[in-house]
DNA sequence: AACCTATACGGACCGACAGTCCGTTTTCAA
DNA sequence: TTGAAAACGGACTGTCGGTCCGTATAGGTT
């Protein structure tokens, strides 16, 4: 069997559609106003390409999702510190929250896409898991809570609808929720160090009389 | 204007029309293989009944979901402690999302329908708002990290498709779960006694070269 | 009991959208 | 050049949420 390569026309319409889905759902408020058929057009394409090309909606959310989310993941695979591979625990695990956060609030309309019109919930998605089992060995190294659960929870403080709704309000500030986020992280995971200090000084305040 | 109270068949069907959605949501896998005019049909009504008692479906949804919450909204607001008001914050924090995660353990079937194919996502109902606000409140009277984002954080553990997922596990445990929240909120507001033990032991750990 | 009307009923109907079918066009290797 | 595999596109279908409107009934009035 010769292996033969995708027909050319294939591979350019693909791009197309991907490009034009990723538009459109920057354009539009709602996710579910991006209609197949309105991809279909804005692309060029006939609609039996789309699906012929992604299977049915939430494939087309998924490979989008994936397209731009691939260059993350390398970094975090195969990447330096602290991102990549060989950082403590503890830096590894708030960068990647972080990380998370940083993308999610920069690709809004694709994340609230994919989670709501999407493929229901993100739980049974590959790349749920395989993030919740990174975030899950990693916590493994540390002492403290049951770490499937520990990981459920860290990975829902930056869910896409949980995100877009903090990004909305009219004060929102995106350093300062980096800022509270990497405070619950670190709490969560006990931070020897802040929480120390935090301890001393709360101590400090309610001990007086 | 005489305010006159609705007619007898009325609220008959109000009633059935809510236990046969509730009835189908509990038998059937998918929120959304329950369509509307299965609903209708199963409560013994024509389609135009429930679309003009609850606007549409997500309103059906909500209406469901507001009328097996009440009892547990009314404990909270006006029940003993440690669910009720008067509780020292950790402990009523602590109670509230024990009490959330059973709840949503109870009526799975109808979180993850309320929250996949009801309203998009949860933020923004008028539920939500509520409970973060209270959270919120409790959370403002202890010390540590930005109390808005934090009961953002803890709803989103007890979130229902997350629920949904834990307990579709084969090896799920309902107690099991149940500590692990206690755990992960137990390290989020920093309790003073656990958190203390739990540093003076790893500090000997990692300070040993 | 007969009557009257606001209120509610129900199922035929509509529009929209995801997904399919099939005749036509394009690529590309021989 | 040619022919067949690969890809295309838009008309078509099935389903579902939601509406419309003629009909039935509750329940107050006489």
């Amino acid at each position: 069997m010769p292996e033969r390569r995708p027909r050319a026309d294939a591979t350019r319409n693909r791009e197309a559609v991907l490009a034009a889905a990723d538009d459109l759902f920057a354009r539009c408020a709602s996710p579910d106003e991006v209609t197949m058929a309105a991809v279909a057009t804005a692309a060029g394409v006939g609609k039996a390409t789309l699906f012929r090309g992604y299977g049915d909606r939430a494939g087309l959310l998924r490979a989008l999702w994936q397209a731009r989310l691939g260059p993350l993941w390398a970094e975090v695979e195969q990447g330096p510190p602290p991102l990549g591979p060989g950082t403590p625990p503890r830096q590894r695990v708030a960068a990647l929250l972080d990380a998370m956060l940083c993308f999610k609030l920069d690709h809004r309309h694709l994340a609230s896409a994919l989670e709501s019109s999407g493929a229901g919930s993100p739980y049974g998605t590959e790349q749920y898991a395989r993030a919740h089992r990174l975030l899950r060995a990693e916590l493994a190294g540390l002492p403290g809570q049951d770490s499937d659960f520990t990981a459920h929870a860290l990975l829902s403080a930056v869910r896409a609808d949980l995100v877009v709704h903090l990004a909305a309000a009219p004060d929102h500030d995106r350093e300062a929720a980096r800022t509270a986020l990497a405070e619950l992280v670190a709490a969560v995971l006990g931070d020897p160090v802040d929480r120390r200090a935090d301890l001393t000084a709360r101590t400090a305040d309610e001990a007086r009389p």
